[in-house]
DNA sequence: TTCTATAGTTACCACGTGGAAACCAGGCCT
DNA sequence: AGGCCTGGTTTCCACGTGGTAACTATAGAA
């Protein structure tokens, strides 16, 4: 694991805020822009748009624009995207397991800080 | 996948730029901050410092000084710690199979973009 | 007293991510 | 001409992360 690892670039990836939950928000199937923004509460326009941008950059995403009227944009996931979930997953179940601790452990050191 | 999912405070913990490397840098046993320092090419002390407070903060690495002369100081993994490498190796075999495609998608996105 | 070694700390700064609020574009509908 | 709908864009800004460079603390050794 060097500074220029690979690891990195997925884990810059799916590190960021709201990468992982528009990821499960299109595991399900397509889903329109404005879907994807009510399923993923609290974030803007501006960012959505930012982060489906590098989603798709990435390969994780698919966009399509169908030239309806009004016009719909359905984001989904590609099979690169798909094969995501695994370790997306995995983190997930350990998260799940053990984020409480690392609360517990965070009260604890923050109490002792004089 | 709420805001305040606990994945997300996992995924934010294990997405910064250090922790994935001082996890690995210690995943061996015990190490002083000078060769950790040392593992881990480029970091500063005040980066290396806060990461290491940071993590130990969360229960993931265990600080030792030992009364020496001059004063030695160990960092290890807690149980807690060592249990992050499972989910850290199942981002990092997913990202040694895929991290090309991403820099290819990369790649022709940005080919395209005029 | 100065040098050495380890393990930091301090001050300052640059950059990128993310957020708020307002605005824009195409195109049918009335 | 004005309104509505989707799917954005634009501007401006606050914050946190990370980086540089220099400095500190402790204490034995020369």
């Amino acid at each position: 694991m060097s500074a220029d690892c690979p690891s990195r670039v997925v884990l810059q990836r799916i590190g960021d805020k709201w990468t992982p939950l528009i990821v499960q928000a299109l595991k399900d199937g397509p889903r329109r822009f404005s879907a994807v923004r009510a399923a993923v509460e609290g974030v803007t326009p501006k960012v959505l748009t930012q982060s489906l941008r590098s989603l798709e950059r990435d390969g994780i995403v698919a966009r399509s624009v169908y030239a309806e009227v009004p016009v719909r944009v359905e984001y989904r996931l590609t099979p690169l995207g798909e094969s995501l979930l695994v370790p997306l997953d995995a983190v997930r179940a350990w998260a799940e397991s053990h984020a409480g601790r690392i609360l517990e452990a965070r009260e604890a050191f923050d109490a002792v800080a004089d």
